[in-house]
Formats: C-alpha cells, structure tokens, sequence
DNA sequence: AGCCAGGGTCTAA
DNA sequence: TTAGACCATGGC
C-alpha cells in the first residue's frame, strides 16, 4: 500500500501543477452548494447563464423565487437556494472579505459552517480549502473512488479523513491540489473505463502512476 | 427508460 | 448509531 504522500507524489508527477478551483471564495461556495448530487456540467452552465452578476450583492438582492429560478437546472433548487441565501449573509457579516473571514480560526470557522443547514463536511471542506485557505482535507466521491482504485478500504469518511490528513503536511494549498488531482485523475480513468471503480486493480488504470 | 450525478437532513428502529 | 427516504433536474 502506498502512503498519502506517495500517491500524491505520483499524481503531481503525472499531472503537473494542479489547477485551483477558484480565486474567487464566493464563486467556490455558490458552485460548492451547487454541486451536491449533481453532475457539474449543470452547475458550470447554471454559471455561465449568470455569468457577472455571480457576485454575493447582487445574490443577495434576489428573492428566493429568483435565486431558485435561477439555480433551478442544478436540481434540489429550494433547499439550495435557501443554503446560499444563509452562506451570502454569514459572508456578509465579513463584508464579503476572504481576509476577514481568515481571522477566524480554522475550527471555528468550520463549525460556523457546519451550522448553516445543507452544508455538510464535504462543502465545509471545500470552502475551507478553496475559499479560504484553511486545511481540512476533502472528502467526496472522488476520493472514496480514487482509494477504492487503490485498494483502500475504508468505511467511513472521517477515517479516510484522518488517512491524509496524518501524514500530510498541514498546508490548504497541498489539500486543495490533492483534490484537484484525484479529481482529473478519476476523471481521466472513467474515459476509459465508465465503469470504473471495480477495475481498481486492472493495469490500464494504474499505469503512468 | 432508467439510472446517476463531487450531498444533506430527518426519521425510524 | 445507522440505514433509508426524500429532495429535483438534466444528461446519457
């Protein structure tokens, strides 16, 4: 079995510089809500249609009909809506400031997180890491699939959690890149093989890595 | 046609 | 504490 930083290792090397999801820290969270149980080319055309004004005044400034108009091609519009409407006024209490939401500190901040109803660890993760820059190491379908490949088996996210987070060095930015490579690297595998995650052991998916 | 997508919440046992 | 129902639409 491989460690954490040996498969990272592999995956940089075969991959390169990863991209970052984001600059922009609202941009993360309206498109991290989004993305729950949905395919991402909805969330990016659900983007592209708004294109601008993706911005948290003028979210802010919708009626709740019209952010779930808006957002309605992602599915579970209601619920989503309502969460981004919460995580645009908790962004706001920080005038929408990625440096003044920087001065919480990382467990608090998540916890505040967690605390707004339709976000979960995962999206707590995500913003965290990609908004602004605190390391809490993200686990979604990508990294369940990317271990399975490998031959991992664990049950349960906090233990897939803590895989990584021991024996990484503590840093937003390494998690950030991690993910993304997982990320283009599942994705690079199921064109191949649509049917992938029970082919973790077969050449045509571990090779080059 | 039917199944799945980068989830989260609530409830019943 | 955990499995299962539910939320909803678009893409293949």
């Amino acid at each position: 079995m491989l460690s954490a930083c040996e498969l990272y290792e592999r995956l940089y090397t075969f991959y390169g510089q990863p991209r970052w999801w984001s600059d922009d820290p609202f941009t993360v969270m309206f498109q991290a809500v989004l993305v729950q149980n949905t395919s991402w080319g909805s969330v990016e055309k659900t983007c592209a249609a708004i294109g601008e004004k993706l911005t948290p005044q003028t979210i802010a400034d919708l009626s709740p009909e019209e952010l779930e108009s808006l957002i309605r091609p992602c599915g579970f519009y209601k619920s989503k809506a309502r969460t981004i409407q919460t995580l645009v006024a908790w962004f706001q209490k920080y005038d929408f400031e990625r440096r003044h939401v920087r001065k919480v500190s990382s467990s608090d901040l998540r916890k505040e997180l967690l605390s707004i109803r339709g976000i979960g660890a995962e999206t707590a993760d995500v913003i965290l890491v990609y908004a602004f820059y605190r390391p809490s190491f993200i686990v979604d379908a990508y990294t369940r699939r990317f271990l399975l490949r490998f031959g991992y088996q664990y049950s349960d996210d906090t233990v897939i959690k803590q895989f990584f987070e021991k024996s990484l060095p503590k840093d937003a930015q390494v998690y950030g890149w991690y993910h993304w490579l997982m990320l283009e690297h599942c994705i690079a595998v199921c064109k191949k093989h649509p049917k992938c995650d029970c082919c973790c052991f077969q050449k045509e998916c571990r090779q080059n890595l």
